[in-house]
DNA sequence: CTTGGGTGTGTCCTTTTTTGCAACACATAT
DNA sequence: ATATGTGTTGCAAAAAAGGACACACCCAAG
């Protein structure tokens, strides 16, 4: 990409923060640098950056100019691979946001199925706290975000969504595990094992608290949910967790699942998306449907039993 | 805009069809500009031109390209115009392309009422062809279309819409003009003027002659309404023309306008609209806004008389 | 078939633009 | 005050783009 070049720098200075930083990470001089800057501002007639002393911080033009940029970059991609698929093969790279919640289960066997069908298509896989990740599809980052709790929803399309309900996770031999469903203090009381506040699961087990006039305090606090899977399967307590029908690992027999005692704690809401109004490259729109179709049919596989 | 200059030629070659008039046009050598363009090609590692002995044509890949580059600079022009706004003064221009039937007499009012608000705001407007206007639209070389009887509507995305009763134009003096409403028969025996056929106003009259087992001869055809309607005044025969009030001016005292029989005639379609997904600039955006309250403004009106 | 005018493209050379290096002026934090 | 960071600016070198010309090619008319 030899041209919009000028733009990258602009990206560049935006993200270093100063124009000494950002021609570290170009491979240039600042001097060089600072120029094309300057050219730009110019041939725009447009303050772009705020000069400051510890560096450049971006105007408020230059926030709508940055946002030109990334989504210019990002449309040029998708133009690539849209050109790329009417030649046959599908390729391009699927950029995934998620919440620590969703990561390490539910995507890995999906990207492998389609990965098995595209081979060229390459994925990126990032977990953020919910703030984050909606930050990330907004700068363009990210094609696809999956996650549970949205935040704001701003500027977010919505691929497809499902109401969650949490499940206890516990080891098979725990005394509780006999128990069809579990109750929101016997949770409490034994050992409780979740992740800080400020995440959606957190955040939900919270509000029931506080609705029934109970105390929450974990047994032990970390934003790894496998780690806190991990422990519960030792034994160590009971960790929370999306359901079975979308987590479920074979290789976690030793681990059970019970739900809570209807009416007791308050669904979750798992959302899938990407950025409103934006037209995704040809590979990620692709794996955006395989993501929705998969959760259509669980939608229904669940409406199903509730019907019997 | 002297970066993304190499799309600028890539368009240019696109729209001359020839690397050399291309050259012309850009007032370089074409050697030069050839350069350029296999640069970006090899840049891109995608072919973008057919290379023909008689020129160049855009490859299908190419079609994908030259629709990202437009899109990017008339996206470009949407952030200037954005910057502008938001240091106070509207600035920007509003590309209108219409059909033959529109231009003369509503757009010009509604233009000038808006520049008596926003001077720093120009305007350009053209007439076309049915096709030609959604191809502007698609071209990204309008912003806005005002259009009666559009064809397809693909890729359009509609600001307003209003069924139009096409009217009959005549003299005041005309005999025919004692009647309050016109029969389609007496239309065609008295001398009608008539656009070319392709035309939306020709086609509704073609519809319904053959509906009726008529023939539909017009003493006079030409594409320039305002000559038809200046002949009408003249009596030399009978006009067709939107609505009285669309189109009326006061200039034209001596031209009435009378209804067809119920139902002699289909109504017409007449359609503002802009592309589908597309972000306008905001001095378009403002005024699709006063285009679309000006026609909410009249349908109420129309239908409080149809009340009454 | 030949010819003439059109095309894109390669090569040499000149001109313009961009870059790197060093120095400067300035603001902030220690 | 000093030290360290910042953006910015001459000046010479390097790189890229441009212009002029020649070449090979194809298509249509003569």
């Amino acid at each position: 990409m030899r041209h919009m070049l000028a733009l990258k720098y602009v990206d560049a200075v935006a993200r270093a923060g100063s124009i000494r930083a950002a021609a570290e990470v170009l491979a240039i001089t600042p001097s060089a640098l600072n120029r094309r800057i300057l050219a730009i501002e110019e041939e725009l007639d447009i303050e772009i950056f705020e000069r400051h002393a510890l560096g450049v911080r971006l105007n408020s033009a230059g926030e709508l100019f940055i946002h030109h940029i990334r989504a210019q970059m990002a449309d040029l991609e998708r133009v690539r691979s849209q050109i790329a698929d009417l030649s046959g093969v599908r390729i391009g790279h699927v950029r995934i946001a998620t919440t620590k919640e969703i990561g390490g289960r539910l995507l890995p066997r999906l990207i492998q199925s389609y990965r098995a069908d595209f081979p060229g298509v390459t994925f990126s896989l990032h977990a953020y706290d919910r703030g984050q990740v909606e930050q990330q599809l907004q700068n363009l980052e990210a094609d696809i975000v999956v996650m549970f709790q949205p935040l704001r929803l701003a500027d977010m399309q919505v691929i497809s969504h499902q109401q969650q309900h949490l499940s206890v996770a516990l080891a098979a031999d725990h005394p509780l595990a006999a128990h069809a469903e579990l109750r929101l203090v016997d949770f409490l009381e034994h050992h409780p094992l979740l992740p800080p506040r400020g995440e959606g699961i957190r955040e939900i087990v919270e509000a029931a608290c506080v609705k029934k006039g109970l105390n929450c305090k974990p047994a032990i606090e970390s934003d790894d949910m496998a780690l806190l899977r991990h422990l519960a399967r030792q034994g160590a307590g009971l960790a929370l967790d999306l359901p079975l029908t979308i987590s479920a690992s074979p290789t976690e027999a030793d681990l059970v699942y019970r739900p809570f005692k209807a009416n007791e704690i308050e669904p979750g809401f798992l959302f899938v998306g990407q950025l409103y109004k934006r037209t995704l490259p040809v590979a990620a729109r692709k794996f955006a449907d395989r993501l929705r179709e998969m959760f259509e049919l669980e939608t229904n596989a669940l409406s199903g039993v509730a019907a019997n």
